[in-house]
DNA sequence: ATGTCTTTGTGAACGCGTGCACAAAGATGG
DNA sequence: CCATCTTTGTGCACGCGTTCACAAAGACAT
């Protein structure tokens, strides 16, 4: 998982839980294709192994929304289709800036997904003057200047932050005082803002380390079996050396900030 | 968030519990961050703030790995960053390779964090022909033709997929063949994978849905409490309309596929 | 109209994650 | 050496999320 809510810990909003928020898109999506295959109705079976989960999950997730199944038969692709995009509010045009228009900047202005669901990029911003009206995605890079008027001339309310780690909290504070209450984080930091301001965080680096770590207990487990009889005779001495008074400095690896 | 675990839904791997693990990276930054102020030790209440987390919920995370703090003091900094680490797998070397040179592929070559924290890029793999040669962050691309020998002869075993969706789970089913058994997936698509391989998932357009649904609901709470009277003398035929037979088909937005 | 068969919607049990609150441990000062 | 004070490590309770399993609902055929 490459986030994880920073504000509203366990809030279950009007009754539904955060769990099943997040997994209303992923139903949406795997709808939405079956619409394009002008399929007219799909069984929850048939629907969660699309969505890559448990069919009685899915049954659970869409009772928080209503009865909107037949039994015997199933749902309606094209109501669902409506009903989720309407409880994720993707009926109405959300604009959105983007701040730090580096590579990931770009690729973000770039990406297809974010003007396919109702989110419309209102403005690109970055701080560096070279960069201002320099056309990125068919869209001319404001200078950050213009931060403050952006956000109230188009009515935003959601922000991501494409910027170095330095510079998120800085334009995070703008943001907020502007008056953004959603943000997107990519930048690798804590972000601390007030209440009422929901964080999401997408972290790269931390992704690839939770994978790095599976990927070691999977090689350990795989050399477990040859060497369980060795490691009896060897007194743990290997495995938690010199826990006892200072770590070893010269052992530490090269780990930067990311 | 920006992703799901796929495979090993609640594998506590040798007693670390998979929240402890999603959080580990987010200790060592801030560790790492203390180190470079050359700040020796830290209690659990500093650096639980650092990391924007609660301070008993640290030091339950600490107490999987050991008891590696001092009562009355805190924690020595350079210990606990080899210690976590080590714990993580980043201690040796996890060579790379990012599948899908667009703009989201580029942007995560020359993303910092790969490399700072053991992470190698050994290849950039991308199926347009006339990318082939040409560097990108330095590192020339190669075409997808030599991905199952790139990966032998660099004992790759970590994968990103940043290929537009319709061409991802090809790529992976190659990853996986080739000796591919962790993948970071940012395609959004549902990968499907045998059992043994890990997928992670970073899914922009599903946080954006996600803020999309908070700001909704914010936008909502405001606007109840003046509606409150009003909506008890319409008979909630506004809501719920026509749930009865069949959904609308005009109403339903422009949403396309991500 | 009635029976059968499919599929939904949900009650209930279970397990994981979180946070409180406190006892144990150890540093520090006298 | 003893008292005090800080901070860790953890037992415990609670709540959310997941899954099972089944009764209710409705389609469909006869």
């Amino acid at each position: 998982m490459a986030t994880g809510r920073t504000h509203r810990p366990a809030t279950r909003s009007r009754g539904i839980p955060e769990a099943t928020v997040a997994r209303l898109p992923l139903y949406l999506r795997a709808l939405t294709a079956l619409s394009e295959r002008s399929v007219p109705t799909v069984s929850s079976e048939e629907l969660a192994a699309a969505a890559g989960v448990n069919s009685a999950k899915l049954r659970k997730d869409f009772s928080y929304l209503g009865s909107y199944g037949t039994r015997g038969v199933g749902y309606d692709v094209e109501y669902l289709v409506y009903q989720i995009s309407r409880e994720l509010g993707l009926t109405q045009d959300w604009p959105v800036v983007i701040v730090g228009i580096g590579n990931l900047g770009a690729a973000l202005a770039n990406y297809g997904g974010f003007a396919s669901r109702g989110f419309r990029v209102a403005a690109l911003i970055d701080a560096d003057p070279a960069m201002a009206g320099k056309p990125v995605a068919g869209i001319p890079v404001q200078h950050t200047d213009e931060l403050e008027s952006i956000i109230r001339d188009n009515g935003v309310s959601i922000g991501v932050i494409a910027t170095p780690a330095g510079a998120a909290q800085q334009v995070c504070d703008r943001l907020v005082a502007a008056g953004v209450t959603s943000i997107l984080n990519f930048a690798p930091t804590v972000l601390s803002v007030p209440d009422g301001v929901d964080v999401r965080k997408v972290d790269l680096s931390i992704e690839l380390q939770i994978l790095a770590f599976h990927e070691q207990r999977k090689a350990g487990e795989e050399a477990a079996a040859e060497v369980t009889a060795q490691a009896a005779a060897v007194p743990a001495t290997t495995r938690e050396e010199s826990a006892t008074d200072q770590g070893p400095d010269g052992d530490v690896p090269a780990v930067m900030p990311a």
